[in-house]
DNA sequence: CGTTGCCATAAGCTGCTCTCATGATCACGC
DNA sequence: GCGTGATCATGAGAGCAGCTTATGGCAACG
C-alpha cells in the first residue's frame, strides 16, 4: 500500500528536482528518500523517477501519478482542517498562565508539538513569579489554562502532568560530589553561601522550606530573578541553587545531585469548569508532551 | 501525520458500524484497528467516533473529516491506476512457462504476490515436464516468460532467482536417519528400489544422473509423473526419493536428508529481448518473492 | 587526473503496527 | 436479578518499517 508520506516525497523530489534538496526540506536524510523512493516504484512496478548526474526528472509513468498523488496530499490536508474546524480547533488564541520556570523547562517541548499540530491557533503567555499569583489571575479569569502546582480548591477540571524533581547544583569539582553516590543531605550544605531566588520569587520560598527541613536558613551570595540564571551561577562556583532539573539543558556543564530527602513538586495543568474544545485539546497535548523529567536525567533520577 | 491506512480503517469502521467486522474485512484484529482510530483521533484533536455499546457512530468532527478522506483514498488508487496504465501494467494477459515441479514449488508464493498487486493482469501458465521440452517452446515463442534452470545459449535477458536444494526423503524410522547429521551419502541407497519418476519426466534425468555419479543405477519401485506424489509416496515406504526442498510443504510428515555431495539447480527467468513492462515487472516479482529454498527448511540445510 | 556533487546500498537502532490476552461495560434472555 | 454474549479498550510483546550513519559508485567539472 502506498502511503501519503511517500507521495509527499515524490512530490518534494519533483519540485527541487534533486533528492538531495528534498531530504533537506523534508528533515530526514538522503538515502532515508532514496529508499522510499524505491519502495514507491516497486509497489507500482514501473520506474517513476530518472536519475540523471545533476537533476531527477519524471517518468512518463511518474507523470500520470503525481497530479493524483497530489491530490491525495490536498485531500488529507483538507480532512484534518475539516475536522478541525468542526471541532473548534482550527484558529483562534489560547492563553496559558504558568511559572517562569515551568515555561524555561517544562512547556517548552509541549509547545512545539503544539504549534506543529494546531499552527494556526495563536497561543499567548503569561508568566508568573510565584504559585500564589498564579492562582489569584487564574481565578480572576485571566487565561484559559494554568501550569503549576495542584491548586487549592479548585472547582475546574485539574489534569496531572508529572512531578518535577530538585536538584542541587554546584561546580563539577566540589568536594560534596566526592562521595554520596550522587545524592546529597542539605544539612552538609549548611555553612555555604547559596544561589538563591529574589524575595517573591516562588522558588525562593521552596528554597527557605526545604533548608528549614535540613535544619538551617540558607545564607545567599546572590538572589536572583531569573532561574535559568541560577545553575550557571552554582556551577560558576557561587554556591550551591536549587533548581528544576527540567531547567538543566542536555550536556549542562555541573555538578549535579540529589537531594535526600528528595525535593519534588507535582505539576498540573487546571482550567476553568465548561471549557473549550481548543483548552481541551491543549491540555491533553500537555499531558503527552510535557518534559516534566527530562529524559537525559531521568536515568539519573530514578531510585 | 495521519495515514491512508487510519483513513481506510475509519471509512470501514462506519460503513460496516462495528469494528469487529470492519476489522475482519481488513484482515487486522479489533485491538489494532481500536488504536489506530485512538491515534487518528489524537492527531485530528477531538473525537472521531462514538462508541455505542451495540454500534459505532460518527461525531460532527468525524463527519467533518469523513468525505475528504475517502476522496484521498479515491485520490491514492487512481495515482496507482494511472501510474500502471502509463507503465502498460494495468490490464492484460500474461504467458508463463515453466517446470511441473516448479509451478508447484517455488511460483506459488510469487504469483500471490502479484495477483495481490496486478489484479486484473491474467496469467496464463504453461507447464511442462522437461528442461529441454520448456527451451524449445520459449524458442518457439510459446510464452512471455520461463521459469526454469539457466538457458543455454539464449539471447534474452536471464534473471537468477535462486538455487534450488533437492533433498532425498524416507520414512521417519528409516535407519539411514539415525547417523550422518541430517545428511546421506547416496551410495548408502544403491540397493534400495527408488521413488523414480515418469521417463520423459525432467526429474527421472536428474535422478540418473546423481545416481550415476554416486556410482550405481536406481532400481524403481514407482515411476510417478507428480512431483508432489514422490515426496508422499517415499514417506509411506515405497523407497527414497529425490525431490526439491521447496515442493516440500510446511510441517512435511517424514525424513529429510541432504545429499552428500548437494544436488542443487539453479533457476533462473528468461525472456525474450525488448520485453514488455508487463514481463519486466513480472520478473522482478519473481526475482523478490519466488520462494526458491523455504524458510522452514533453510536452517536446515544451510552448511 | 583529482575533486566535488549526488544518488544508491548496507548495517544498525528505534519506534510503529500488529497480535494475543484480558478487562470493562452494556444488552438481552431466562 | 443473574448469567451470558457482544463489543470495544488496554497492556505486553514480537516483528517490521523507517529512519540514521557510513560508505561506495558514477558523472561532471576544473
Amino acid at each position: 500500500m502506498i502511503t501519503l508520506r511517500q507521495m509527499e516525497y515524490l512530490v518534494t523530489v519533483v519540485e527541487q528536482g534533486s533528492f538531495t534538496r528534498a531530504a533537506e526540506l523534508l528533515h530526514v536524510t538522503q538515502p532515508a528518500l532514496s529508499h522510499q523512493m524505491r519502495v514507491l516504484e516497486r509497489a507500482v512496478g514501473a520506474p517513476l523517477l530518472e536519475r540523471l548526474p545533476r537533476s531527477v526528472r519524471l517518468t512518463p509513468t511518474g507523470r500520470a501519478l503525481l497530479p493524483h498523488a497530489r491530490a491525495a496530499l490536498a485531500d488529507a490536508r483538507r480532512s484534518l482542517c475539516a475536522a478541525r474546524q468542526a471541532a473548534g480547533l482550527e484558529a483562534g488564541e489560547l492563553e496559558v498562565a504558568t511559572l517562569y520556570s515551568v515555561s524555561l523547562g517544562v512547556l517548552p517541548s509541549a509547545l512545539r508539538a503544539w504549534r506543529q499540530a494546531h499552527p494556526d491557533v495563536h497561543i499567548r503567555l503569561f508568566e508568573h513569579r510565584h504559585v500564589d499569583e498564579l492562582l489569584a489571575a487564574m481565578r480572576e479569569g485571566q487565561a484559559d489554562v494554568a501550569v503549576g502546582p495542584p491548586p487549592p480548591d479548585w472547582d475546574g477540571p485539574v489534569r496531572a502532568l508529572g512531578v518535577e524533581e530538585f536538584v542541587v547544583v554546584l561546580p563539577t569539582d566540589d568536594p560534596v560530589g566526592a562521595d554520596g553516590g550522587g545524592r546529597v543531605d542539605l544539612g552538609v550544605l549548611a555553612e555555604r553561601e547559596w544561589v538563591h531566588y529574589a524575595p517573591g520569587h516562588g522558588l525562593a520560598d521552596l528554597v527557605e522550606r526545604v533548608c528549614a527541613a535540613a535544619g538551617f536558613q540558607p545564607r545567599a551570595s546572590v538572589r536572583t530573578e531569573q532561574t535559568a540564571s541560577a545553575p550557571l551561577l552554582a556551577a560558576a562556583g557561587l554556591g550551591p541553587a536549587l533548581v528544576p532539573a527540567n531547567v538543566l539543558p542536555p550536556g549542562f556543564d555541573g555538578l549535579v545531585l540529589r537531594p535526600d530527602p528528595p525535593v519534588r513538586r507535582p505539576l498540573t495543568a487546571y482550567s476553568r469548569r465548561g471549557g473549550d474544545p481548543l483548552t481541551t485539546a491543549f491540555v491533553d497535548v500537555l499531558a503527552r508532551e510535557a518534559t516534566v523529567l527530562p529524559a537525559h536525567l531521568r536515568d539519573a533520577l530514578q531510585p
